[in-house]
DNA sequence: TGAATATGTGGTATTATGTGGCTTTAAATT
DNA sequence: AATTTAAAGCCACATAATACCACATATTCA
């Protein structure tokens, strides 16, 4: 391997935030786009980064492009929430997250904390937990859900019965007043039931692009979370319903 | 090691900031850049610095993953035999795959043919399947073991027994006309030794490299095992004790 | 003072970076 | 789906920065 004095930081850089530009990181360094991608050769040769037109990407994050393209719908609004979240969680925390973009934020952040326990049904979720050394992981199995490659069905869900844990983390499609949090895909629901029923607290996570709106299939009701994680203050009536059932609010930033 | 009132000095320096310039530490200490460049040379030598061009910086920056580094090593053989492993494997099959560095390269290719169906208890192997949208991916979950994200214990082997496949695909450590197959830790042998049960054609995948070593722990016989996969000739021992058994032998190229 | 070690200097070899031409890729358009 | 078009990638060469070596000079310590 050809060892550059720049790989390392472009390694974190990547890491940090999943993705950066080519023409970015050559201006972030102050030096051409050649340079950065002879960078770059050896690190996608040994499979460190994923090289694309343009950019560069963690070689383990999913390559749906709808979930990527969920990724990328509000994603500084995700991020800062993630951050909202790792500042609720304690080192050497046990913790329940299920699947999806918002989820892989979280994951990202909660990382960083020290000797977590990690219970989990999504199959990235368990990459970015395992990039540190000091966490023990819990997969859970089943048949794996191509798109965002999540664990369902009874497999998953027998498999997360076995543990209770301090924190059980959620998104959801949508939250509204009158339907509480709803989402797409039943066995999302029933999953998430579960976790929650396993957890001592309970927090939702939805950007605010999610108030109001209601998807197909409801999670749970207010009075089954204890905190929601949010980016925007929410309505009147959504505010009014989640203080009546004890949700703590939280707005990130 | 030579003597320098600098050289605690520069380590310090290093260690506290990561990595410095040649010319920056020439100019702190106010010597010429020749003589910070030979009081470095003993700090590179004793592997204490890493030297680049301009700069020296904390060798385990840059340090990959033991995965990584098991990934990159055979490569060319591991390609080879992942091919040699693809045509031996028709459209529509389903198979188990356990996991390993080997495992990976043959996934990568085995992931070409359309409509499988895949049992695995690698997270790496799950997300490589993946990619494409027309196979089903059954994982099995249980503790993840961080080096190489791959479920063992008991959930997960009583997740597998569910199955029966058409192929079994495994690798080992080593194989030897006395040992048979063995492998480094105990957890994979017990996973592989059910994975073979529940397959029909049982393959085996191993560069020379491994032959005539010897590691911890058996996992079968050769009596187990229908093919072999390999990339050059086994010695004249080996083969013997692998035609006795009925092993097809297939090197790769 | 003299031997041993350190440091600096200049020339040459090596490595890193930038540039321009050409090929490949991805996306936009028909 | 095929064609066009713009962006990104790759390669080869030129240039700049850095490393190495040999030798000269300075410093240290017995």
């Amino acid at each position: 391997m050809r060892y550059s004095k720049r790989q390392p930081k472009i390694l974190e850089l990547v890491r940090e935030r999943g993705s950066c530009g080519i023409s970015e990181l050559a201006e972030t360094f102050g030096v051409s786009l050649e340079t950065i991608r002879r960078d770059l050769r050896p690190l996608a040769d040994s499979g460190q980064v994923l090289k694309l037109h343009g950019s560069v990407m963690l070689p383990n994050s999913m390559q749906e492009p709808s979930f990527q393209a969920r990724m990328r719908e509000n994603a500084e609004a995700k991020e800062r929430m993630a951050r909202a979240t790792f500042a609720l969680v304690d080192d050497g925390a046990s913790l329940m997250i299920e699947t999806g973009s918002t989820m892989n934020y979280v994951a990202r952040r909660i990382c960083e904390r020290a000797g977590l326990t990690v219970v989990t049904n999504s199959v990235e979720i368990a990459r970015i937990m395992a990039s540190r050394q000091d966490h023990r992981i819990y997969l859970a199995g089943g048949e794996l859900r191509i798109d965002d490659g999540a664990a369902l069905g009874n497999a998953a869900i027998d498999f997360i019965r076995q543990f209770t844990v301090q924190y059980g983390i959620i998104s959801a499609g949508s939250i509204s007043a009158t339907a509480g949090l709803t989402n797409y895909d039943l066995r999302d629901s029933e999953f998430c039931n579960t976790l929650l029923k396993q957890s001592r607290t309970r927090i939702a996570v939805l950007d605010g692009s999610k108030f109001q709106q209601q998807t197909l299939v409801r999670v749970c009701a207010f009075s089954d979370i204890d905190i929601l994680v949010t980016d925007s203050q929410p309505g009147d009536d959504l505010r009014r319903a989640l203080t009546d059932a004890d949700v703590r609010i939280v707005i990130a930033d």
